[in-house]
RNA sequence: GUGGAUAUAGCUCAAUUGGUUAGAGCGCCAGAUUGUGGUUCUGGAAGUUGCGGGUUCAAGUCCCGUUAUCCACCCCA
């Protein structure tokens, strides 16, 4: 394997059959998205740097270490690393007449410069939605409702959903003065991880996966303790209306969205079978000041090459896969035969009849190359069937013969081989 | 960015304490009395053992470096 037809570390060619699956995830979630009235809206993978410095966070590890950074004309670019930002950029350009209630929902490749491991990629694919409607409970729930609704589509029921909140740009600082006040004298019992994290984003304490760490992080008070009761309320309302929509949740005080523009509900929804990256999603509410507008939603990503891997390992993956159409071979027997099947060919193609054929070898040798392929009839052509106006029709699966006329043909071939 | 494991044919893997020309299965290609695939039989092609150095009479095997893959950490979908 020379690095000449290797693709980028991290970076992976989607082939067939597993592309098909792809094609189907996206089918089934945009029909789910339209009946939320979510619209489709494309936008550049390369950005201006600074839209995401600015609103993901200067001193998030995905600007610092993450980023696909380059220069262009003097001109500081970069490969976005999440969709979010993209999305309020276009949303800055536009009026507010024009953003209020926007619902929009994008597809596409994210890159980020991290070592590759089970459900990490440096390039992977995110399905996210934007709803910019003025912020309420009601809102975060209607497009939680709707995320468990695209996990529906796909066949995926077995997925938890965490949920919190991160509470207002005022509780933030209120909330990490609590917990450092609570920690700080069990510096020394921390694990080296968390007494960086102590300084610079106390919210990981509460997650590291480290004994000791969490033994002390057991007795630390709810970061909602340390929240306005406003934002308390907030929750509550979101909780309220996931009741009674029959959304079900797990409160975890402890969970933490990295992205500086989150505030108030937070969540995540875990998958299984996937290693240590089990989030297949994560989403929440937020607030981007860009080009001098403050923009305020609620939206989530999903991690499509997570959602694709425990598709495949609960075998769910086939029933999103459409199978392609039955397939054609024209066999030639003869240069005459040849000639004229390349014509037949896109004829039988016109007609709605999906086809190939091999240009050149023996009978055998085209017979094979048709099995191989999967074909489901053979279009066999020689001096005989030229003479006569016919194609011999061999049925692949059952070895069945007949000889339609050639205006017959199509017809032939688009009945369901038996 | 840090750590561990791995790297031999298209794929999955062998190859004794370092010892002839690196093998097998599957796959691929061709043929088995003139125009028929799959099963069977016969034959064939296919490898700079990831790459570069070193030790040795001799390296797929030992040592160093490097690249990639897998897994985990940091962090994140």
């Amino acid at each position: 394997m020379s690095s000449a037809h290797r693709p980028v570390q991290g970076m992976s060619d989607i082939t067939a059959p597993e592309v098909r699956l792809w094609q189907g995830l996206e089918r089934a979630a945009g029909a789910t998205l339209l009946r939320y009235g979510f619209e489709e809206l494309r936008t550049p993978v390369v950005e201006f740097e600074a839209v995401f410095t600015r609103s993901i966070g200067e001193t998030t590890d995905v600007v610092q270490k993450e980023m696909y950074v380059f220069e262009k004309g003097g001109r500081r670019l970069c490969l976005r690393p999440e969709g979010t930002a993209g999305v309020m950029r276009h949303a800055a350009g536009l009026g507010p007449q024009e953003t209020d209630g926007a619902r929009w929902y994008y597809i596409g490749p994210m890159f980020r410069s991290e070592r590759p491991q089970a459900g990490r990629r440096r390039q992977f694919h995110q399905l996210g939605v934007e709803c910019l409607e003025a912020p309420s409970p009601l809102v975060d729930a209607e497009i939680l409702a709707l995320q468990l609704d695209v996990f529906r589509a796909w066949g995926l029921t077995d997925c938890t959903l965490k949920l919190s909140t991160r509470g207002s740009g005022a509780d933030r600082a209120q909330v990490a003065a609590g917990l450092r006040e609570y920690l700080s004298p069990h510096h020394g019992d921390l694990c080296g991880d968390c007494q960086r994290r102590l300084a610079e984003n106390v919210l990981r304490v509460m997650d590291c996966k480290n004994e000791g760490c969490r033994k002390i992080v057991a007795g630390a008070p709810a970061p909602t303790d340390f929240m306005a009761q406003e934002s308390r309320d907030y929750l509550a309302g979101v909780t309220r209306y996931l009741d009674d929509l029959g959304v079900p949740y797990e409160l975890d005080a402890r969970l933490v969205r990295g992205l500086d523009y989150y505030e108030h509900t937070v969540w995540e929804i875990e998958g299984s079978h996937l290693g240590a990256q089990n989030a297949i999603a994560g989403g929440g509410r937020y607030r981007i000041s860009l080009g001098g507008r403050e923009l305020a939603g609620v939206g989530f990503a999903i991690g499509l090459e997570r959602v694709v891997a425990m598709l495949e390992a609960t075998g769910r993956d086939a029933a999103l896969m459409s199978d392609p159409p039955p397939l054609a071979w024209l066999v030639a027997l003869g240069d005459e035969a040849q000639q004229q099947n390349l014509r037949l060919m896109q004829e039988l193609r016109a007609a709605g009849v999906a086809c190939r054929m091999t240009p050149g070898g023996s009978l055998k040798s085209q017979m094979r190359a048709a099995n191989k392929a999967g074909a489901a009839w053979a279009v066999i052509r020689g001096d005989d069937e030229l003479a006569q106006g016919v194609a011999t029709v061999k049925n692949m699966a059952s070895g069945e013969q007949q000889q339609p006329a050639l205006d017959r043909l199509a017809a032939a071939l688009s009945a369901a081989p038996g």
